[in-house]
DNA sequence: ACCTGAACACCGTTCAAGT
DNA sequence: ACCTGAACACCGTTCAAGT
């Protein structure tokens, strides 16, 4: 019921998932879909909370929390720029909302937690990691200048990459509510 | 003729913004527009461009580029903010392509530049704070996470001040492809 | 140059009715 | 529980024609 959709996104992008053509595909009329689903709102809310659980979880004992949270940004990362017709949807909805989305904020929060930084840093913390995962992925392989030609998927992983590193640096920095004179790790290499 | 459409954006949102509503708007049959705009496409690419060019230029003989950057991005993220509706458009279009984006954008690169940043990590970095900014505009005001209550506008703007301090941060360290023991400037305060 | 009437090919959604 | 027929209130856009 719900696959025919995700196939369609990933064929004809948004603008091609619409309802009337979701029943066509299934030999259906229009109207039977609303059996299945409240809305096409709702329709899209599902899928968007689906693709999340393709994102793998790190284990809870990891010895590293940055580097395991490194790992979790980018694998985010890596499956959202995999289905690059939902993004935009992640971006018009301002991140999902289900159990799915739920569950990595959690996550990502206790991995922050274990990496010394103080609730009120988490929340921060945890929104620019967020953004700045599902901003990349929005940019991945389109060129932001019209005088830059495409770059190319490995341009675009580096710079998604280095910023990360740069935005866990400075997390870490100030992880404390304080400023220690990078005593956990500097950035180097 | 275009400002009946931007007032329509700043009422009822871009989902408000039809066509046939705009020609009601101005009294006139939904196809006269198509005499003064090609497509609706059209019409929103010059909003999105007339927005930015409320953006303020600094000057070209300032004295710290850094700052001047980091002024730049931060008024940037002011007018995206001042105009929500058109931030998702920002972002479904992947950055505006008209001539004010084009200007801003070769003043970043000559900041960039005369921070020291080598020309082809200044793509890079440029790449970087446009995605940042835009993103963080979408998300501003909006909880990322259901458990979150509504972020107020001061907890949205530190937010992004501080991670735009990271990434300038992290830029500057790795300006010339080589990792100096952060000859410039470190983040204090 | 700018507008209109009429039309085309679509949308999402609802309501009543069937099995 | 699941589907259909018919309808409602919309879309963006084009074409021919008027002034």
């Amino acid at each position: 019921v719900l696959v025919a959709a995700r196939e369609m996104l990933a064929e004809g992008g948004i603008e091609a998932m619409t309802m009337r053509a979701l029943a066509r595909r299934l030999d259906v009329a229009p109207n039977a879909l609303y059996s299945h689903v409240a809305n096409k709102t709702d329709l899209l809310d599902a899928l968007l909370d689906d693709l999340l659980a393709a994102v793998p979880v790190p284990e809870p004992g990891s010895r590293d929390p940055i580097a395991a949270l490194a790992d979790l940004m980018t694998a985010t990362y890596a499956v959202l720029t995999a289905h690059p017709n939902l993004v935009p949807l992640y971006l018009a909805r301002q991140g999902a909302r289900g159990p799915h989305a739920v569950q990595l904020g959690a996550v990502m929060d206790a991995l922050l937690s274990g990496a010394g930084v103080s609730p009120v840093n988490a929340t921060e913390a945890r929104r620019v990691l967020i953004v700045h995962t599902i901003g990349f992925a929005a940019f991945a392989g389109a060129p932001t200048e019209p005088d830059t030609r495409p770059l190319s998927f490995d341009s675009s992983q580096r710079t998604f990459d280095r910023s990360l590193r740069w935005l866990l640096a400075g997390i870490t920095q100030t992880a404390g509510d304080i400023e220690p004179n990078q005593q956990s790790r500097r950035p180097q290499e």
